[in-house]
DNA sequence: ACCAAAGCTATTGTATACATTACGGTAGCG
DNA sequence: CGCTACCGTAATGTATACAATAGCTTTGGT
């Protein structure tokens, strides 16, 4: 995307999943123009883009406001992504380069480099998590399928959640990664999509624990 | 959405959908402003929205043109709706309210009344099959599901398939609509789910048998 | 005091002018 | 003769001015 135009997306993107936009607040386009120092039209470029994503919703009237999401929203986004993404990976499975798989490899290396200790530097283990889910979902060469599942991973609840992985969790998503990468190996379509159901699967009651431990902002209810 | 906006996006998609723009073709937007009477500002945001549904492809440079689909991504459109639809009958077996499934009963109603001896009202047809899924997907209650399928079905090829079909095509599909109805009344969602597969896994290969047999336009080829 | 209606204000929708970037053709050089 | 570099043209990207519309406030009536 261009310039300006891209800036206002990332810049709008950013104060939600940081939270500096909550849920339910009002989203201006001259005041977010202003914000990220571009004019209005690239601002509404970027949130219309921002709706089809669901990272904003629109009244009636036009008006835009950060998403709120239900209790409902949240396990149909994960059923949703537990299905395309195990799609993918029976795709990715027969369509992998050597290339891809070195990539991926070395992603889930990074991983275990987030460890020290008990400690998990948050940061980092988000970051190279979703540059192994991305190579999965490059190779399965799907642009359809790339875009599905954009809108339903990285939303700001997922975020929150991997946030809150313990040492433990880290341990066993990198495992469940190394798995994936065999059964890749093996051009197994069937073996990588059970993987990677049961991984997604797996996180999502991570973050419902997380959730009943209340130890994470509960989305915002539509009451 | 606005006036002027959705004049330019249903001039353009009418356009692409009648074949009159043909896959490949370019498109300016300076052009299009002046054919669907508008300036080029609502036009842009009618590409964007065209370009998300994935009715026009964008080249590196931003230059649009009307998308082209390969054999495979014909395929991999029919095995993602195929998840996505399944999903949102099993969905809707458990939500769907009686005047749902009375709009369900009436559409199917009506498509047998598009049979008149062999021949069949395609156009007919067609809209009240619309009709019946967009019920279907309207009671599963998932708005991101919902616009996840809306960019998985109504394309062109799914389009010029439907207007193919024959008495017994048109009846099988009915018949299979009926035993959806009946899981959806027991409420039974694994029952509707595989209903809703085979439905269309079916669709899918007639669209595959009318292609074989010469009756289509080939999916524009991308040498 | 409360409700309604009207006008004022704030926000979004559209058009247009200008800036920037890509494509194509041509000319000059190897 | 072919290739490359540059320039002209035509497209898209951005900004801004203006139009239309929704929401709020205030004022008048009952």
């Amino acid at each position: 995307m261009s310039k300006a135009s891209e800036n206002a997306y990332r810049f709008i993107r950013g104060e939600i999943l940081s939270g500096a936009l909550e849920p339910g607040a009002p989203l201006r386009e001259e005041a977010l123009a202003a914000a990220s120092g571009v004019s209005r039209t690239p601002v509404r470029e970027a949130l219309h883009r921002l709706e089809s994503e669901r990272f904003i919703l629109r009244s009636g009237t036009q008006r835009s406001f950060v998403a709120t999401l239900s209790a409902d929203d949240i396990a149909e986004g994960f059923a949703l992504r537990t299905m395309l993404e195990s799609h993918a990976a029976e795709r990715a499975a027969t369509r992998i380069t050597p290339a891809e798989l070195d990539a991926l490899a070395l992603h889930n290396g990074a991983i275990v480099g987030t460890l020290s200790g008990q400690a998990v530097d948050a940061a980092a283990f988000v970051e190279h998590n979703r540059a192994f889910h991305d190579v999965v979902i490059a190779a399965a060469g799907s642009d359809r399928l790339a875009a599905m599942l954009a809108t339903v991973v990285e939303q700001p609840i997922v975020l929150r959640t991997a946030r809150q992985y313990d040492r433990d969790a880290v341990e066993r998503s990198h495992a469940e990664h190394e798995e994936l990468i065999v059964a890749f190996r093996r051009a197994d379509g069937e073996w990588a999509k059970a993987v990677m159901t049961a991984h997604i699967r797996r996180a999502f009651h991570t973050y419902h624990d997380a959730f009943r431990r209340g130890r994470l902002t509960p989305p915002a209810s539509s009451t």
